[in-house]
DNA sequence: ACGGCCGGGACGCCCCGTTATT
DNA sequence: AATAACGGGGCGTCCCGGCCGT
């Protein structure tokens, strides 16, 4: 039991080390030695827990969507979904900024599934764009999208932005702040998107 | 004589192969003995010409940042600027989109540009954002923007929006059609785009 | 004492892989990881039993030398040692060779002996080529060698003869052949050895 | 000019130290920086003259296939093929015992070529095997076996005791000695073998 | 006693970006 | 501008020791 835990920990801080250094560097320029020693463990000891760096970038990536996911399902718990699915699209959307601004690990998830260094079992970007799909179909059968509006074309619209946020902010912070966020969705699906 | 012009030419061949090879893995995946032999040219006779990998991304990046001025230079001979702000900005978006789809160098430093694995001395995107930002506060002096539309956030939308298809148009060329592109902005401009 | 037995069996298992391990590729190039996956065992067990990766290579080739005492021992219970030397010396051959050719663990013992990776303390060859000195010494005592056969010649073409069948047999079965072996030994000891 | 001089020379301390190595600790065993420094050249010039550790195993095989085939060559320009194969055979098989012993090149070849950690492109014994294949062929045809010795039989006894002494000749030297190897043939083919 | 789980260092090979030399 | 070589890591992985469960 006491090994397990221990084991856990290790694995965890390697994970969070590696979310780091792939947020700093991009993959390719990642080393394993520098996530290694980040996380305070020699090299001999990651390769005990990860057969290489692309699986340690798949754990990062599986976290992310996890993450993901975990919004959709609360989302659609919530029950809205039929109801007013544009709030539903701005209240996730915002979650989703929020998690980015605050969890290393799942802004590297993101990171790497637009990182062309590196190509994951996982498309991270995709199980987001599915879940925009899904809302704006919901939307445009309500009746909640303005004349011509295309559902697809919000949809991209959605998309983009988000990941061109998403990247900037990388860069500088500030970008990817959840009230932008907002205030922009305000811009883009017509005006009614709350706060 | 004769050797300048072939110079020139080799010069030319390197920061094309350059661009593909960034474009394709990224800079830091992308190894100078790739670039040299795609250009015909052997590491030896890449060093004679630039100063190193970083050096070669720098002009890169230079030459994009001169086509995007160059795109800005039209539009403002154009003319239209105080007249008709959002039309300029939907012109020079879409010349800019035309000019990612068809030029990889062009492409190539943008993508450098948001590349965490370099930083270099020239923001290509700053660029971008600077002009986008001209042109909406002319549309807000001219009365152009709709009701409780923020210039800045209508420009952070716009640039973020750009980022995002560039990004994702690296993975999934059609991202970054033009058509699709018009469709976007009309949606988020209020809908006055021209096609 | 079941725990005794369980061990005994684990050696055993750990022994055998380590052979048909060894027998592969070679001493430097197994791993102790190959080895103990195929004996069923993780490494930290295969530590517990023995040493070191060279103590495991010095275990196989103790069975060796083991099992040539045997046939040494047995050939001598014969009695035939003083009365017809040569064919003692060609029944032992023979049966080192079908011993060679069956088990796993005599076969890479002798590879270890003759593999430049790994020096053991225990010279297998050596052991065999005693055997052959003694014999010929016998025979020459007997007068059973043909004019003008020294016995040291012929025991190093004999000894010579054996250890490249065995090498040549590692990569090629069928050079390691029972009958080829008595073949080859009728022509080297003047035709007088028997089937 | 002065160049490809160097460069020559480099890398034939390349692989000269490369045979060395091999012959003392074997293929998989011998590493490239022992290697490299051995030849008073970095690791990374090393790989600049070869692919890798392979490439020069590779390069050690091909010089003593060349060696084997001028003393082929030779033997064969020699004119007594068909008069009197047997002669030949010794003669070449001298020159090879004697190349062994002075050339850590061709050593080194013979070595890898029956090292189970390395599997060449080129079967180094299996040139020689054929060369005593077409004697022995020869001696047939002419009558120049003994009664009852059956060609391949000779052929396989010669290789197999060539084999042999090279091998024991590696960590014992003495055994591959030239007049040693004389008086073993001496035996092997009847007594007539010369000097 | 027996052995599995977790981790530590040390290299090994490859190759990368760069510098002299010609 | 090509040829030849240098150092410096990068990743993988190998061999081994402690500690904990049974």
């Amino acid at each position: 039991m006491d090994k397990q835990e221990r084991a856990a920990r290790t694995r965890e801080s390697l994970v969070r080390a590696a979310a780091e250094v792939f947020a700093e560097e991009g993959f390719a320029a990642a080393s394993v030695a520098t996530i290694s020693h980040r996380a305070g463990v020699t090299t001999g000891g990651f390769h005990f827990h990860f057969a290489g760096k692309a699986a340690l970038a798949q754990a990062v990536e599986d976290r992310s969507v996890d993450a993901v996911r975990r919004i959709i399902d609360t989302a659609r718990a919530g029950g809205e979904l039929t109801a007013d699915p544009l709030r539903v699209l701005s209240d996730s959307t915002s979650a989703l900024m929020a998690l980015l601004a605050e969890d290393v690990v799942v802004r590297a998830g993101f990171g790497l599934s637009a990182d062309v260094s590196h190509r994951g079992r996982i498309d991270v970007w995709g199980e987001w764009r599915s879940w925009v799909d899904e809302l704006l179909e919901a939307a445009e059968r309500g009746g909640a999208l303005a004349e011509g509006v295309s559902r697809r074309d919000a949809a991209r619209a959605v998309v983009a932005s988000t990941v061109g946020l998403e990247v900037l902010g990388a860069a500088e912070p500030g970008w990817a702040a959840p009230e932008m966020v907002a205030r922009i969705w305000a811009l883009m699906l017509g005006g009614q998107a709350p706060g």
